[in-house]
DNA sequence: TTAAAATTAATTGTGTACAATCTATCTGAT
DNA sequence: ATCAGATAGATTGTACACAATTAATTTTAA
């Protein structure tokens, strides 16, 4: 039988992203479910913490996101109170998501949060750091 | 207006594993469309391919995967002609699952895929082996 | 000017992920 | 021997993720 070394597991690089990706978002969970919000519309709302106001177009090229995936987190996000969506004057086809006064107060009991992760995660900092620069490194070269 | 620095989606850890993890499932899309698998097929067939046989379980442990997601993805794979899923004798609670000769045959035309996505991939050797490592180290530390 | 092409969201369909719950089976302590 | 607890999968419900398509609007080029 062949024995195909590069097809084991352990020797790619897909599968390590992939469960450290979920586990990142797993371990995040607790500390959102008391902002009622989920890892998806967490990053919206950093986003949107961070531009104030952005067409969903926008959104979607930050968030590596297409309409699919959005269109139903914004709604949400809508239904929760934390952002507004209303169609551009300017052009109809375009969608402007903008911060709610809730949606901006809501940034203040997120603030925790990044330190509160840190702590989580058992790795000295140099080594955070260099994953951090890699993962980046990885985006810049790899994505379209 | 409070400017949470660490708030910010650059600063984080969680969304460049994020979009990385999403990146590489994207850029396997169009090589294991041939062989008629998606990514979550894939790395289970990869695990099956390393231990012919596994109990739904087992399976579960080494692709830190839930039955929940585990159940039709194995469903699935048997429809497909790739595994057998049959209860233990020893442990009517217990599924095995096990290669069938088609899943066996697989494994060949997918040998060329960790080459093909290594050719996606434009970062230097010494760069993919560290964040493979660091990644590996995450893993390690972070998970249960 | 106006029809074709491009752009932006929304929709549809498939396939995960995972928490919570359920069901069947097994194990161990009395 | 038996029943309480543990264990293994399956099921249910919610929320993505994304490809493909659709619908509305805008842009562009003949």
């Amino acid at each position: 039988m062949a024995n195909y070394e590069q097809l084991r597991l352990r020797n790619q690089l897909c599968f390590p992203l992939y469960v450290c990706s979920k586990e990142v978002v797993r371990k995040y969970k607790p500390l959102l479910d008391e902002l009622d919000l989920t890892y998806t519309q967490y990053i919206t709302m950093m986003a949107m913490w961070e531009h104030q106001q952005l067409s969903a177009k926008e959104l979607g090229n930050i968030l590596y996101l297409d309409s699919g995936t959005l269109t139903p987190v914004l709604k949400t996000l809508e239904k929760k109170g934390f952002v507004e969506r209303q169609r551009s004057k300017d052009d109809e086809r375009s969608l402007i998501i903008s911060l709610t006064p809730e949606g901006n107060e809501l940034q203040d009991r997120a603030a925790y949060i990044p330190e509160a992760m840190g702590k989580c995660i058992d790795m000295d900092l140099e080594d955070l750091k260099t994953l951090h620069r890699l993962l980046h490194k990885f985006m810049d070269t790899s994505i379209k």
